[in-house]
DNA sequence: GACTCTTATGACGATACACGCATAAAGGCT
DNA sequence: AGCCTTTATGCGTGTATCGTCATAAGAGTC
């Protein structure tokens, strides 16, 4: 029998899943992939991604909320910059599960 | 400048996305977590959670084919148990992000 | 002041999905 | 077989939010 650890609080599981959700859209994701590479403006998000400059910028201002992307305004432009190393050693997890899913599945196909 | 760590293809951005998804909700967060302390059947799930049965058998469905959870049949009941250590490393990586910004947003104020 | 350029925001349609109710399916009794 | 218990699924509703268009707000230049 396992012992309990600790269920989370409800608000505790509310900003858990809050945050999970930024990062559940992949525009957002792409973005914040985007901004680890070198600050930005939104002119340069947009011809990297392809979104439309409205999108953009609400999804800067959620991302900003949760303080994974800062800005900083250099004249009229506005400059983005991540400001976590947290959703890439999110992501790293995730792929290491991925993979590890995959090799599983592989073995199971040969084995048989 | 920082070096461009690698955009991650559009089809891997989905499947970060498709799995933070997953755990977007709180109510599969809370199966997570419920099951994390020991393998429960359906019965025991819906008087920890409150949720309905159905709610809860698809949620399970879901998780299920993500790998998060498994099932095994015991006579007429299915138990289901929490299958990965992943989610409590990203919440533990979450909780700490968290805690760090409640902590600065505290000394800002002190400061002032 | 007017004019331009860049970003933020209100309004809207379309889509996705959470959640419950009702019902079907599957397994175990007698 | 019938009956019961447990889980899965079809359907409908409500809500959230993505993404776009149009417009406002802010900063610079003349």
């Amino acid at each position: 029998m396992a012992v309990a650890g600790s269920m989370p609080s409800p608000q505790l599981l509310e900003e858990y899943s809050q945050f999970f959700r930024l990062l559940s859209e992949p525009a957002r994701l792409q973005l914040l992939c985007q901004l680890r590479a070198g600050a930005m403006d939104v002119a340069a998000l947009i011809e990297a991604t392809g979104f439309s400059q409205s999108h953009i910028s609400r999804q800067l201002g959620q991302l900003q909320r949760a303080g994974l992307v800062r800005c900083q305004r250099d004249g009229v432009r506005t400059i983005w910059t991540a400001d976590s190393d947290l959703v890439q050693e999110l992501c790293h997890l995730v792929q290491t599960r991925l993979r590890q899913r995959l090799e599983a599945q592989l073995e199971q196909l040969q084995s048989a």
